[in-house]
DNA sequence: TATTGGCACTCAGGGAGTTCGAGTGCTAAA
DNA sequence: TTTAGCACTCGAACTCCCTGAGTGCCAATA
């Protein structure tokens, strides 16, 4: 395998291009690093880690530059996760405390993590998926309306509007709305399709048809799972880093902006070592995320993972800062919605 | 006054920088319209608009650019509201059809604004000003918490968790619930403070304690006007535009991301003619945005204005087309909302 | 008086040529 | 295996120069 000194050689380059910016040559890197052996040395070792795809030379006469894979390598292998200065966890706390609902929750966590790392923070909306149902309201809003509200235990509030066609009756809502909250309160979301089969047994015609119309919605609802919602915040830090993004910026905002393409690509990633996923580059397999980083963790309520959080940014980015930040965030959300 | 010729002038500077982002000058606008004058003639009226600050030259020995002053005069008086042509009204049409509540319609909205304008679209979420409570619920959620649901007959849902401090009966909440509802059903949201006062009278110390807790977070919730919400999309639309800020687009993110300068910004905007108002460059008074332009209208339902939506852009912005697809959203959106 | 042709002048942008220096790979010696 | 030495490469930065679009002004003209 690789000899460790050509490692320790990567390391120094990884961390120097991150701090400099500029591809990182033979001579700077004995300047700056004790290898106690001289630029020569030092010139065979990046000639075989250019050998084994770690490190790249933007063109002849130009010092290294990790790729992708060198990234992807120290991050598993070399790097040690920076524990938060006091300052950084102060402002957590700060910026966590007397957070009502859980819409603001999300927003001061997402404001946080931009303002933390200084990249793009997203952070996911809880998902329905392992929830289960606290409470349906069913409010009648306009003549042949009904408004209705689903609030699940992990603090999720998805409201929506059901057209009936035909003039509603309060007090059929009313019944409707109880007989609902009798069978499904407690019940698991993946159960409510089941409870709620017969609920329109021995009502007259015209009941019953409403009743499957709102159950049908109900359903929807449930399954309406995947259309999760996404915060973002600090896009302009991308704007700032501009000149990390070869060519433009542009494409690397239009990624971020598609929710869709983005919810998968965070739903996707699985947790690895220090509790946090990371895609590296065109790890993403996303056409304007080639030269971005993903960085996400997931965020718990009551013991099981609901939903994830993290940060985009260059891949030329502080790994092991923003890994501890957004594993610290995680963990501060976790615990705040504990309460 | 400026003659009609250096206004004619002015209207052709204007519209040939916007189509080809370059400095125009005299010879090249005698070749591209007929003024039936020469070039040298067109530079004695060109030397006026300079001296009444219409336009500029960047530097000596080029073309002239309009100033912001140059573009108000032209968009208050030299320009005419080119009409949607029949892709714009048919994506309109598709893209508003089948939307069921408020977020989702608002959520099509912006997306449509900024793909047909290619700008940034904001959509303001209505405001609680003028509306009238349509129904209040509470629901137990936890121990000691109750939610509190707040829905106003302009479609708006807002939600807020109450912390009691002490276990809450359920029965209590239910009474509190119907006696909320019976005071305060279409009551105008400004009337809510005065027919809430005497809630309490005739409750136990313990009740009258809760009562006041949660009339004061409901206050708190109407006057919570402020807190409005704002919807943005096409943010990548900017960095395709990014030559069109000097500098870096980094400074207009960071005053678009800052929603609360945003919302200040258009809440000033008053309607001027065309039933849009627009700010230009510098008259919007924001560090970020003195080489943008805002243009905005209001969206109504049931005859009052509601919110604002709009499209924030470089101030060499194509003004015709895209006052006449703010105004032809904002028309449709109040149209879709009088459903 | 308004318009025009003519003319000298200005200056940003682009191309060509040059230098500079950080960086490389290779080789032969330690 | 490491090192010193050396020839070589090539992007970045600088200078110099040219070009051409554009200007302002003036005297002649309609």
């Amino acid at each position: 395998m690789i000899p460790d000194r050509s490692l320790e050689v990567l390391r120094a380059i990884v961390q120097d291009y991150i701090a400099s910016k500029e591809p990182v040559g033979s001579k700077s890197l004995v300047e700056r690093h004790s290898f106690g052996v001289s630029a020569a040395t030092i010139r065979n070792d990046m000639a075989l880690l250019e050998e084994e795809e770690l490190i790249h030379a933007p063109h002849t006469s130009a010092g290294r530059v990790p790729t992708d894979k060198g990234y992807r390598l120290f991050v598993d292998r070399l790097s040690e996760v920076k524990p938060l200065n006091a300052a950084e966890r102060q402002a957590i706390e700060n910026f966590m405390v007397g957070s009502a609902d859980l819409d603001e929750t999300l927003g001061r966590t997402v404001r946080l993590l931009s303002q933390l790392t200084n990249q793009v923070a997203i952070v996911q909306y809880p998902t329905l998926g392992k929830a289960s149902v606290r409470h349906i309201e069913l409010i009648p809003a306009a003549d042949t309306r009904v408004l209705m509200v689903l609030i699940t235990d992990n603090g999720r509030i998805q409201q929506h509007v059901v057209e009936l066609g035909v003039k509603v009756d309060e007090s059929f809502v009313a019944e409707l709305r109880a007989k609902l909250n009798t069978s499904l309160a407690g019940a698991s979301l993946s159960d409510v399709s089941a409870k709620v089969k017969n609920l329109a047994t021995g009502m007259n015609a015209e009941h019953t048809k409403l009743t499957n119309l709102i159950v049908k919605n109900l359903l929807e609802q449930v399954d309406a799972n995947r259309q999760e919602k996404i915060l973002l915040s600090g896009t302009s830090n991308l704007a700032k880093r501009e000149e990390d993004f070869p060519g433009s910026i542009s494409p690397v905002l239009e990624a971020i902006e598609e929710q869709v393409v983005l919810l998968k690509l965070i739903s996707e990633m699985q947790a690895e070592q220090h509790g946090v996923s990371l895609r590296i580059g065109r790890e993403n397999q996303l056409e304007g995320l080639t030269n971005a980083s993903v960085v996400v963790s997931g965020y718990e309520n009551q013991g099981s993972e609901i939903a994830k959080l993290g940060v985009i940014g260059p891949t030329r980015m502080d790994y092991s800062s923003n890994i501890s930040a957004v594993r610290a965030v995680a963990r501060y959300l976790t615990k705040t919605l504990g309460n």
